[in-house]
DNA sequence: ACTTAGATTTCGCCG
DNA sequence: CGGCGAAGTCTAAGT
């Protein structure tokens, strides 16, 4: 990985064009031709500008002192061509290091952990239900969960770390898909669970018959007890 | 901005946890206090670890050599709390970096200035459009744009770089409603306008009853002349 | 190769 | 401050 601290100004053309004024940037140049440039305000997580590979690195120095001039990032869009322009005034650092290889990421809490969570304990979306299978395949996508519920009736179960009208609008579609294709689902119900329910997404989808469910990671793990507040009202 | 080229293992809790094992990694410290970590394979743009500012940091040094051993990031996040625990085996490179005043980033060519040209010159959208509103709400969200057709009839306008069946689908749900909220509005007919429409979107469109309008950034601009061989077909 | 859905999405606007 | 929609989204998985 190269870092090169810079006085520059870019331009970048390609899906829009933007500029940068000449200021002391961050230019982070990966092995694998990815170039982030970097400004010390702003964004912790996003850089100013931009190159994923595969990407070509054209650099020009100066002919008199071998300094850093011109640093062009080219890259094919389709038929067109997506190009980073630095031009560098002054080269403050530029600095090589070898990191070894890859150490990836290991996570845990996404929406396939709550995923596994829910269908353990499907009972968390709702009275008496039971699990019959995850991933229910339909020709539009899986369903996350297809269950039955106390009264033996089909429910199709949408998992979402954070719901929004989309997960509404997902749900929607595999009711209707699963109400067409097959007599035995006439009825099926639909129950949206999340950790997170947006409020408009709640209002669509109750318009429309769903239930909501919001569920605490901590309590599937059985690390923390139900708020039973909530049945004091 | 401070730079820390350093051999390190890191554990993140927060929204998830993470575990990133032993490895050399790039730590970028903004004076914001935002945090990033490093390697050289996998994303150009994000990192594998970050916590966006504000944050406390604390550093942790060996007693003998004075060598960085330990730094945790830490973030009030409601009522928890989110936490970067980073361990320090080697300090490789440790440079800090004055990058002056902010420089903002000018962009040109997105969603709103799309929208802008579109308020200005609604004729684009269809023969004898007038606007009537920007953002028009309703309790779902705004349409982008809300129009009177050369029949003085409603029209509502979704605007989109590239458009696919997702905004097929919003501006489905704004017509649903509009049509259900006021009377005035049971007519009211939908343009899907992007730079790009995907055929199925347009498909999908059509069936619907949505006109759907491609248009030039360049043409409305003024800055080119439409492609008169539409016409000639 | 292309499409779809998730993301510690992040970011900006508007209430 | 929270909610919502866009993003040069990016990325990984499935078809």
């Amino acid at each position: 990985m190269r870092l090169i601290v810079a006085r520059c100004a870019v331009d970048y053309t390609g899906r829009l064009t933007t500029h940068l004024p000449m200021a002391v940037r961050l230019l982070m140049i990966k092995n694998d031709g990815g170039v982030s440039i970097w400004h010390d305000g702003g964004s912790a997580v996003k850089p100013q500008n931009w190159m994923t590979p595969p990407t070509v690195v054209e650099l020009q120095e100066d002919e008199a002192t071998g300094a850093l001039k011109h640093m062009v990032v080219r890259k094919r869009a389709g038929a067109t061509e997506d190009r980073l322009d630095i031009a560098i005034a002054e080269v403050v650092s530029d600095v090589t290091h070898d990191m070894g290889e890859a150490a990836a990421l290991e996570k845990d809490g996404v929406e396939a952990h709550l995923q596994e969570l829910l269908a353990e304990q499907p009972h968390w979306c709702g009275e008496g239900f039971r699990l019959v299978r995850r991933e229910w395949a339909t020709d539009i996508g899986p369903v996350d969960l297809m269950c039955r519920d106390a009264e033996d009736g089909w429910v199709a179960v949408e998992i979402k770390r954070v719901a929004t009208i989309e997960a509404v609008e997902q749900l929607t579609r595999y009711l209707e898909r699963l109400r067409a294709e097959d007599p035995a689902m006439a009825e099926v119900k639909g129950v949206l669970a999340a950790q997170q329910i947006k409020p408009q997404a709640r209002v669509l989808a109750e318009s429309r018959g769903m239930r909501c469910v919001e569920v605490d990671l901590a309590v599937l793990r059985g690390e923390r007890e139900p708020d039973l507040t909530l049945f004091m009202v």
